[in-house]
DNA sequence: AACAACATTAGAGTATAGTCTATACTTGAT
DNA sequence: ATCAAGTATAGACTATACTCTAATGTTGTT
């Protein structure tokens, strides 16, 4: 499919998918039998990357930070151990994350407290 | 204590810490008997918002909802129902992002999975 | 008095993550 | 053939959240 086409069917703007691709999350790739444009053509694993995409920067993961986790899962230039590695890497940090939101739950918890019962 | 101090007690730099009180996230006071200079003078309460804004950042809150809920806590500008309905969103929003997390978590061991069983 | 250390303001610079514009070429429908 | 709609590239622009620099004034110690 064209750059159009993979842009509805993920919801992500045009010019961001080209921000993604210029920034090496995904990759589309010219048909080379035809040789009057130089249009690039996305498949079915770009619109699955596309949305993991989209939940990865839901949590906060950095751009650089998906594109590790993109290149341990799809690309071959990882060796196992290695993908596993950044895998459980990632994983810590939403361990890390969770923690810090059941704190802020907390603490939000105690601000309500503190509103209902006049002490602020 | 003079922003120096603040600074060390809270380990964010004074440019950072100006940058929070041009937000409107914090507020020093100038001592008004002394005329010669207008140093800014802080308090343990901002003190507390700091930390509070360190720990904000860290689950991905804006400056801009940072300042809403410190506005609910520390501010006189809103009513207790409006208080508590800030706080009730952010409470929503921490939800919302556990729940992210909790789904990330699962797309991140089932890669693990496919990388275990060679299914990538 | 001198001078380092600390304070203020204004504004410039940086990083991240887009978002948009301009220019130019291609495709498809009429 | 024409013309709207789609595509590519380069680069400008924006928002957020800092981070740093310059200029200038103040304080405290020697």
């Amino acid at each position: 499919m064209l750059i159009n086409e993979l842009s509805k069917k993920t919801g992500i703007s045009i010019h961001t998918i080209r921000f993604y691709e210029k920034s090496g999350l995904i990759e589309g790739k010219k048909d080379e039998s035809v040789k009057s444009n130089n249009y690039f053509h996305y498949d079915e694993v770009t619109v699955e990357k596309l949305e993991f995409i989209s939940d990865a920067k839901s949590v906060g993961f950095t751009i650089k930070e998906i594109g590790q986790i993109i290149d341990a899962w799809y690309n071959k230039k990882y060796s196992k151990e290695q993908k596993l590695e950044i895998l459980d890497d990632k994983l810590i940090s939403l361990e890390q994350k969770m923690k810090e939101i059941r704190e802020m739950k907390k603490q939000l918890l105690q601000f309500k407290d503190d509103v209902v019962n006049n002490r602020c």
